[in-house]
DNA sequence: GCCAACGTTGGC
DNA sequence: GCCAACGTTGGC
């Protein structure tokens, strides 16, 4: 099992809107960076990861679970770009801001404080229980 | 709204 | 294969 963050716009793709999905998940489009493609390559049915709200909020809102692997990305023709499925899981009763990562000596490290401009990161198991355990869960 | 950081593109 | 120019993202 391994750990992800997946960086939305509220504006464009909101935790609301994930929820609605449901069961069914969404596939995680509209990727056109090759890092962030090749951590979806490496997601696995099940994988956990945070949904991250930018811009506004700047904040982890929620959990998400890896529903469908990586599969050719249905908005382009063009071959290089796949995406993965996701479905909510469960929200964050704290949202754990970008802020409260920064301050937090633990999480120096973590991308989403270092790469801020990474859209789908990996999570190490440390980092993942200390978000959680910030976000009330 | 600005600007820094970074990725991508294209000319050579 | 290098590097300058450009576009985009995202924090502030």
């Amino acid at each position: 099992m391994r750990y992800w963050l997946f960086k939305s716009e509220a504006s464009t793709w909101s935790w609301d809107q994930q929820v609605a999905r449901g069961e069914e998940g969404e596939q995680w489009d509209g990727v056109r960076n090759y890092q962030a493609r090749n951590n979806m390559r490496a997601m696995k049915l099940g994988d956990q990861g945070f949904f991250y709200h930018s811009q506004d909020e700047k904040a982890v809102v929620g959990i998400v679970e890896v529903c469908a692997e990586a599969h050719p990305d249905s908005t382009t023709d063009d071959p290089r770009w796949e995406c993965v499925d996701i479905k909510a899981v469960r929200p964050m009763p704290n949202p754990v801001t970008l802020a409260m990562c920064k301050s937090d000596a633990r999480l120096t490290d973590m991308v989403l404080v270092n790469n801020t401009r990474l859209s789908v990161q990996p999570v190490t198991e440390a980092e993942w229980k200390i978000v959680c355990d910030l976000g009330g869960l």
